[in-house]
DNA sequence: TTGTAGGCGTTATCAC
DNA sequence: GTGATAACGCCTACAA
């Protein structure tokens, strides 16, 4: 049988509001029967249930926090610093993955509205169904990671990377390197961030005084098959590009891979640049120069955003603003060195 | 104002207990008025409390899954599906990592405790202090995922690859292909799933009549840079390895890694396979050869395994037995095509 | 300093 | 069929 604070009180032949009183360290208890209740409740292996604090607390110390999938391993880089913050700050994570089906993303939204938890987290660039209209009547403190805030309510918030700026620096990078011809692969066009990049890039073309091709744009998915699958339709191309800055490492990954595949040789025959600086980012051969995301700053600053943004917390939601961190380039081989365009 | 069956019953003019019945589609109450009090409900914007319900149910629907870290892709994938299988059985999942300090994993077994889980899954081979004392003692079905169960409790139970196969995979590869000097980088030592994957390996050598050389035994780490860190101090045996089995697929990676940094190249001069063929596997230069886990399905089995075990579930907990699934090899480049020994 | 009583939102067991 | 009433485990005025 699990123990409660009733059986406690029995076995210390006092009431059950004394023991509470005890537990939580209040002051109206003597120090003495104070110590000997709580060394009772540790020798009876007593545990609070949560349940039943919340139900009369008003709140439930956990966050949902709502993620595409798992098996992205940038995603994987946030959930992980948003469950240990959380877990420095009492608070628990629970988990709903969307899958990117509505089903579910409805589904989710209406197990953290009954869970009644205190505050969400999205992890998502899409624009999702769920993430504006749904998720904000649930009336509790909402914070997008790496997205866009569409219809600002008074509790939703964002916090993300600069990505325009990112776009910037791979494509100055690119540039630098003497490249002229650079393509982007992007992500489907409802990723905001892939938009973001998007811009970064012909703004950064733009100062160097090129006009965008449109054939150097192409579509990838944001995984591995994208970017495996955008190399030959710029290869096809009749000039084809030197440099390819893509929406995220996976896409680079593909890409590359490809690229070994058709025989090219990097970053000779093509330089790429990716974004996220994913565990693996390394490890690719050759090593992918990357536009780095402070993934642990990401879920940190995320899971602060919304505790901030609780009701007990001290600062007041109106004075609360969106967050926008920076990467930076971490340059490896598979940009190159210094190229001198030929001619 | 959040909406309870109590606003519900004011506004309809019935009794709290009547709307309870009715939203629960129970057939002690007037189809007139059960129809009239859901319409009521879905106008109020009702949301049953979660916490409320499982008070007095004594259960919460939800399971706790513990985790050493989500940055791992291999961890990713299975609490995808864990938190999928979850969600179509309309439980929850409450994520709590360890990141490997045993003082996170208390805290995290405490928090479960106190959100009364009803049961908990726990990813990590490694032999935590957590993982047989405390979590028993909650008194909940405990589902282990790739390790082994020490001390069997009536409501723990297992669910992993089969490894010493997996590593008679992999080995016996190598040996097919000509390989006879074959090298393992293991995990540490308090991975139950590389001792395991070392036994597979001993036996196909045993099998082949090979001596198994301790030189070519070394200590990894699970992660890329104890692979990276293995590759020297093969190479620097009088006589090296021509083949490495590696514990995971990290591992590999590291060490295919420091392969191209040291001039060799891959499969010729050293041939590599490693284990779990996380989503990175094909996208290695050279794709790598691994031994595949059903990632989905040990997921997918271990939250079936808990539900199982629950006290409603239809199963006896003691007709439960821990399942082993196996794995299978997945022939790449990194191990090359067969080889005919010098000679 | 301690005890009593009420309530948080449900479900379940009684009567009616 | 429906409505009181009592629980579930906890917190917190209010009394004593």
């Amino acid at each position: 049988m699990r123990v409660s604070i009733k059986d406690i009180a029995k076995a210390a032949g006092v009431s059950h509001s004394t023991v509470s009183r005890a537990l939580s360290d209040s002051s109206l208890v003597s120090a003495g029967t104070k110590e000997r209740i709580q060394l009772l409740a540790r020798e009876m292996g007593y545990s609070p249930d949560a349940q039943a604090r919340s139900l009369v607390e008003g709140r439930t110390r956990t966050i949902g926090v709502v993620v595409t999938t798992m098996t992205d391993p940038f995603i994987g880089g946030i959930v992980q610093a948003i469950e240990t913050t959380a877990q420095d700050h009492g608070y628990s994570v629970i988990l709903a993955s969307s899958n990117d089906s509505s089903e579910r993303e409805i589904a989710a939204a209406e197990t953290l509205q009954s869970k009644r938890v205190d505050g969400v987290i999205v992890t998502s660039s899409r624009v999702g169904v769920l993430h504006q209209g749904r998720l904000e009547r649930l009336g509790v403190p909402v914070v997008l990671i790496n997205s866009l805030v569409q219809h600002r309510g008074r509790y939703t918030f964002s916090i993300g990377v600069d990505n325009r700026h990112g776009g910037i620096l791979a494509t100055e990078h690119l540039l630098q390197l003497g490249h002229r011809r650079i393509a982007y692969v992007a992500a489907p066009d409802d990723r905001s961030d892939s938009m973001e990049r998007l811009t970064g890039y012909h703004e950064a073309l733009a100062r160097a005084g090129i006009d965008p091709d449109p054939a150097l744009l192409v579509r990838g998915t944001g995984r591995a098959g994208g970017g495996e699958r955008a190399l030959p339709m710029l290869q096809a191309l009749p000039d084809p590009p030197t440099a390819v800055f893509c929406y995220n490492d996976m896409t680079a990954i593909g890409l590359i891979h490809a690229a070994h595949a058709a025989g090219l040789s990097l970053p000779q025959d093509l330089a790429v640049v990716g974004f996220d600086d994913i565990v693996f980012a390394p490890y690719v051969h050759p090593p992918l120069t990357t536009v780095a995301q402070p993934v642990a700053e990401l879920g940190k600053g995320a899971m602060e955003m919304v505790l901030s943004l609780l009701p007990d917390g001290n600062s007041d939601p109106d004075a609360s603003t969106d967050r926008t961190l920076t990467g930076w380039l971490v340059a490896r081989a598979s940009s190159g060195r210094k190229r001198y365009p030929v001619g």
